[in-house]
DNA sequence: TATGAATGAGTTTTCATTCAT
DNA sequence: TATGAATGAAAACTCATTCAT
């Protein structure tokens, strides 16, 4: 009936990916709050109401924002921690892949580590996802130390896996926001203070507080 | 008839500090965006316009929390860190001050670093205060190893102080969620993961990738 | 079951045409400022959010109204000046059509001449209007002298006119305050006070102060 | 008891034309809605509260300023005009008072005819200050033309009257605008402008319309 | 007399969300 | 499927006005 060309009407699943990018792009430059469903929409090339019968709220649209970037950062470490190499191996390609993730989807990163923190919703969908990324290095800690033939008590191994992971998270903001800065360097310097440190400890050697008389 | 002091018409000063005190309880459990005026004016038992004659507009109010927290965070740790104290004293009193602060001030910890960090107009403001402190440490690490002979180019001191400073908020973050843990102690586990490392940094051991050949 | 039209869901230009004729309306009867945008709205039988989504702010919006009514203005009198026509019968089509225009658009009228004035942000754009019809006016009245030989200063041509303009408005005003009287004789009324001044000017008659001795 | 000198505790009659003064040039410069109680005074150097005590509301404050501005306006030119001199001579005379008074007194002019004109609750107060020099012009005329013999109806006296104070108010206003221009000089031209015309007319001299055949 | 402290009531403006076509 | 038209609800901010000292 119509002549109307094949540019509308596109397939379920390539417009939800691009409003999920529309929407990942607003999100990372203006947070949560900030960000309007008129821009995303706009973004989008698209009318709000689409996006409201495709994604459903905003607070959808943003979950949904985050599952996406977060699964794929998570695929990308797990995808390249093979598991049967030396644990020393496997936490230098976990690194690499997560700064190489950061420095290749920027915007992705700010949604997860800038935006999501804050924002009361979604602050347990985040923890969560975070958990599984530390979840995986204590892992991958508790086995190293396992072959190793020692023992960690698993709530010091969270702390340090705690601890592992703000390191690599706060190294990585720093990335995304040096553009020109190569992320396997920035891995291998994660590695001389990650790994190093974390070598001393496998080896059994640990740190005890000075014996300062009066606090 | 009744005993009660005088509640209202306080002298400036202490409204102030009562306006402050609620913003950051308000800020810390909503976030910037979500916070409303409204709210923080009911968290100080006190209307609206008077938290807009003394501390401006919610802008300004967020800045005013950001800098009185930032500040007093930054005092405790600089005054904590005695200056002619052995470098390895330093960090651990540096450490243990950062985390008595966070265990003792939960909701200031919570908009400096979960709050603040998204917020467009407040970035730059924390990203400058962030980096007080990453100089803080990356001048202990200098002077550690200029004492101990050796070099570092100024660039990976500074990558290593982001790990260092991240790996500590991420632990403190873990703290501010965990009101039971002794914030001593997680300064120990600091230490274990940092020292240690930074320990065989130190001592002239780097870390290098191995040869993987394919990438 | 019933037959009622579609009196919602209007297109674009209809609806931004009732608003405007309620804006109008609503800021002669109450001035810029004291009237609100809610009440507006109500006048358009609308919500407000369509009158911020069509006319933009609040400023926007009485511009808006100030450059309709104006136009219309300028055109009823530009259109009823038959270029052609000698002067003082180019005089008295001008006057009439702007009495005419006055009784007929009360509310406009009021918006530009009483509503306009004090307000800072319009002032200037008023003023341009003004001054386009004062315009008109001075180039009326230098080619009445031209075609007589005669020559006058221009500044003192564009007080005549200064005062010409006011002396309708004044008139004019008073037109809108007594709905029942005819615009005609207005005009009629006008001519008697400015052209047989006019013309005496024109034919050279001017007048000098008396030499009163002391002042 | 104290030492505090004669600075402050002014006679009631002297602190009240303070704030009248500063009252009269806020709300020249912002017009009655934009200007705020304390922006008035600051201006006075004094405290709202005794803005309130000596002067009531705003709106009595406003009116206060329009009868101070509005008394000395009509004291100006009814002081000027004297009775027994030939009408010529008075019309000269009281237009004289009047731009001299408006050259001296900007503020007060502007407060008289830019920012009253609109605002509904003085409206009124204004129409009538505005009615009692119609009057006196009026009356003038009526005199001038008893005089001579001849006998106007009192609406059409009424109507030129409307138009000398419409021109006069506008040729004022436009003297508030510059500085630096001689009132004088002004008054002269619309004594060109209104004593020709209305010596034509009082020597039975009126214009009528062209018999325009269409309209 | 004089004022710093305080607020109720309103203003403009924005935004997520939904109809009706 | 797709969208222009439409709105309820709320947020930041201001101001005339008063109290308590």
């Amino acid at each position: 009936m119509s002549t109307t060309p094949a540019f509308r009407r596109l397939p379920r699943a390539v417009r939800e990916r691009q409003m999920l990018d529309a929407a990942v792009r607003v999100f990372s430059r203006r947070g949560f709050h900030a960000a309007s469903m008129d821009e995303i929409a706009d973004e989008a090339g698209i009318s709000k109401p689409m996006v409201y019968a495709y994604l459903g709220s905003k607070e959808e649209l943003f979950t949904a924002c985050l599952h996406r970037e977060g699964t794929r950062l998570l695929e990308a470490i797990v995808g390249a921690v093979v598991p049967d190499l030396p644990f020393e191996e496997r936490l230098w390609r976990g690194l690499r892949a997560f700064f190489r993730f950061v420095g290749a989807h920027r915007d992705g990163w700010a949604v997860l580590y800038r935006q999501g923190r804050g924002e009361r919703p979604f602050a347990g969908e985040l923890a969560a996802m975070r958990h599984r990324i530390i979840e995986v290095v204590a892992g991958m800690l508790d086995r190293g130390l396992a072959a190793d033939g020692r023992e960690v008590r698993p709530a010091e191994l969270e702390i340090m896996a705690y601890a592992l992971v703000g390191a690599s998270e706060s190294v990585a903001d720093w990335l995304a926001d040096h553009p020109d800065a190569d992320p396997d360097v920035l891995a291998g310097r994660m590695m001389d203070f990650a790994w190093t440190g974390a070598g001393n400890l496998l080896a059994g050697r640990r740190w005890s507080p000075p014996p300062a008389p009066t606090d």
